[in-house]
DNA sequence: GTGTATATCTCGGGG
DNA sequence: CCCCGAGGTATACAC
């Protein structure tokens, strides 16, 4: 990784076109060949970047680094303050617990928790338009769609609006009524609520540190 | 800004519970407190964060840094292999063209170029649900909501068909016929497009430059 | 490669 | 402060 500490001025021709005017910042190149040119505030967001692959081409005072889509970035040197390069190696990567699919892992082995009688038919139930987290049936047989979300919003309502409207048209789904929905997080926005509620899906609030108690504590990651 | 090359690991609890093994990265600490740990690679996200307002606690050979909102960072640092610190100053910032923002002036200049006859009632008409990008009237006299994105996916259909089924319930726009909706973009794809249709969705690409062309240039930004 | 869903999304604007 | 929408979203994964 080589990090460079300098007076630049930068410009992105690509998706957009963006400039930055002539200030002291952080060019960091990574052994990827990734550039991120970093202001001191504002997040892990650098100002302006260029992901890898590109090609970088280091002229006097002027980097221009393209990549094969034909964006451009231009970063215009006026003065160096601090050029160094360390060798980190690959790294081991993240470990994470507590994602989306970690949440689905937990209701699939107890989809009885979102309703008493509840059997679970599949998880990542393939359709048309994309999968069904979970694909159950309630203790009257009747098929029900649940869409899993860390925190229910909007968008995860028109999802499963979506899933069940492709779902009804099934034959072998709706044999016993139609296929209710239900919208599962750990924590769902008022709005989201609202919108489920016009539509006639249900919503449940799942505790996920509980659910995790209910499984095996030997499964966790660490 | 601080720079700090080091062998180290890291935990992190709050939003999600996730782990880095010990090895070589870089922690990066700038003047608004926020703290990201880079390794060589993988774009310019860090493999971990934490992001302003916090604290930083540095103890003999491991860094913590909380946040008020109980969200926990700690670094385990076996060995420093460079320390550094740089004053940045203050960024003067971004200077942005292109994007959907710019895109709505334009249209809501010249929203005749989405059809003959076509005039601007409101920029940003503010629903229950959420604001219009544009309402019109159109050569009848009939209300049309526009929905305005760089890129017309399934998101922008979903969004425009939720304001069409609320305006349509206010008599005041619907005198004159069912309120229509035009889903402009200056690329729309596939799957965007059968949606609309089925819905009875226009859909109008919209040409960036030519629209810009149409604008006073001393309008632009740089 | 396109299409779809997720993210400790980040970031900015408005109530 | 939260809510909501946009993003050069980035990223992973299935088809």
């Amino acid at each position: 990784m080589r990090l460079v500490v300098a007076r630049c001025s930068v410009d992105y021709e690509g998706r957009l076109s963006a400039h930055l005017p002539m200030a002291t910042r952080l060019i960091m190149v990574k052994a990827d060949g990734c550039v991120a040119i970093h202001a001191d505030g504002g997040a892990y967001k650098p100002l302006n970047w260029m992901n890898a692959p590109n090609r970088l081409v280091e002229a006097a005072g002027e980097w221009t680094v393209t990549n094969p889509k034909g964006e451009r970035l231009v970063i215009t040197i006026e003065e160096v303050l601090s050029d160094s390069a360390h060798d980190l190696g690959a790294d081991p990567g993240l470990q994470k617990d507590g994602v989306e699919a970690h949440l689905q892992e937990l209701l699939a082995a107890a989809c009885h928790e979102l309703e008493a009688g509840m059997v679970l038919v599949r998880r990542e139930h393939r359709t048309e338009i994309g999968p069904v987290d979970l694909l159950c049936r309630d203790a009257e047989g009747r098929a029900v769609a649940v869409e899993i979300k860390r925190r229910g919003e909007i968008d995860g309502v028109e999802q499963l609006t979506r899933y069940l409207e492709l779902l009804n048209r099934d034959p072998a789904l709706t044999r016993k009524g139609a296929v209710r929905g239900i919208s599962a997080a750990q924590e769902i926005k008022p709005q989201a609520r609202v919108l489920a509620t016009d539509r006639g899906i249900a919503c449940a609030v799942v505790d996920y540190d509980a659910l995790r108690g209910l499984d095996d504590p030997s499964h966790r990651l660490f």
